[in-house]
DNA sequence: ACAAAAGTGTTGCATATACACCCATGG
DNA sequence: CCATGGGTGTATATGCAACACTTTTGT
């Protein structure tokens, strides 16, 4: 059934996914750059519109796909966004997603058919985006500080076993502060973040670190 | 400009409230009877459509007066239903809120254009609601029993001043189990909740109760 | 003086923080 | 044998849970 009344048509629902990862102990943000109107020409968070047969979640997981080649990434959806004016084509909201990976695991696409270039962005060199993802990605960010010690959100930005003194570096370039490896170690352990695996690390110009996995 | 892509055109946005209340230390929700179809006749949780001048904060705070006179409502968005058939009638998502009033203080409307009845429910005895309004009624009790003790939300279910043992007993029937009450006022105050007034209670056929209001 | 309801304080346990020393490896 | 980096344990402070007696008021 067509939607008739003016004070509600033309209404887009469109899905908008921060996706970061680390590179060299520095968090980075995956961006796109735009092809075509609007914002042609600026960089944005990957997203589009969410189609008529899916749910949001499915959209999120399609969009990645098509613009830029990216599948089997894990998101949870954090905040919806919806002044009126925020797309200049029509009214349109965003349910926002976040998502963490490995970025030296992952092949992404340079260029799509909406797309003419994309790269991961230290999130303190981020150039001018459009619509309101700076913001989006503002409130992104401060969302994952407050996971990072509750769930296992940093899941696939590492193998499946990895070091403490590696997830400990991560932690602290997240947060931008020093925490204490000892404590660290006990708090993750404690709340079921990781898992002790009995296995150790093999290539090590000194002592061999354990291995560790997330839970869940 | 007239979405014309037949795979997201007629998209609605929705707001949806799960608003709660207590009545005789029970916990109930506001919900509104159909006029028409869809789900003519059923009951379902306050809402409606955001029109596109509106952002969804502000879309609530309507559909909440026109659907039931109700103004000066508090409430926080808790999550996002979008299953493709969650409507009948076309592509609608839902913007789902909670907000817990006094129902002793406000007035609503039995009817209006679009509702034939109006009324609060006991919630361990709601009737077949309509749409997907069953899980999202659970979910926001879920949701209230997880914010009561690290937010104000019960702020507007009270007066300005309120004595400690009748928000006990609130806190009680929402959780719907004992709570001490020494263990009870120290967490309340230790985090900040709940303020002492210095004031005591006035009329009482017993020892007077301190007065307490809300933090924030 | 007693019944009814409100107030308060102490102890133990769990969780978080602060902090310093030992161990394994490669050169 | 030493430099590097990884592992561990203890002591203190803070937050939460369990628990019983005292105070005020009206009758």
């Amino acid at each position: 059934m067509d939607i008739k009344n003016p004070l509600y048509k033309n209404q887009g629902i469109h899905v908008v996914l921060a996706l970061f990862t680390t590179e060299n102990g520095k968090v980075k943000v995956f961006l796109i750059k735009r092809k075509n109107q609007p914002f042609k020409d600026k960089w944005i968070l990957v997203g589009g519109a969410c189609y008529n047969n899916e749910d949001v979640d499915s959209a999120m997981k399609r969009e990645m796909y098509e613009k830029a080649g990216l599948k089997n990434i894990n998101y949870r959806m954090f905040n919806v966004y919806s002044k009126p004016d925020r797309s200049p084509v029509c009214r349109m909201i965003a349910i926002a997603y976040i998502g963490v990976i490995d970025s030296s695991r992952v092949k992404f696409l340079k260029e799509t058919t909406k797309t003419q270039d994309a790269d991961w962005f230290l999130i303190d060199r981020i150039p001018n985006l459009g619509y309101d993802h700076q913001e989006i990605l503002e409130d992104a960010i401060e969302y994952l500080k407050k996971q990072i010690f509750d769930t296992t959100i940093l899941k696939d930005l590492f193998p499946k076993y990895f070091t403490l003194p590696q997830l400990h570096k991560t932690y602290e370039s997240i947060l931008n502060k020093n925490i204490d490896r000892r404590n660290f170690r006990k708090r993750l352990l404690q709340q079921n973040i990781i898992i002790e695996t009995g296995k150790l690390e093999e290539i090590a110009g000194k002592k061999p670190s354990k291995l560790y996995m997330f839970a869940n």
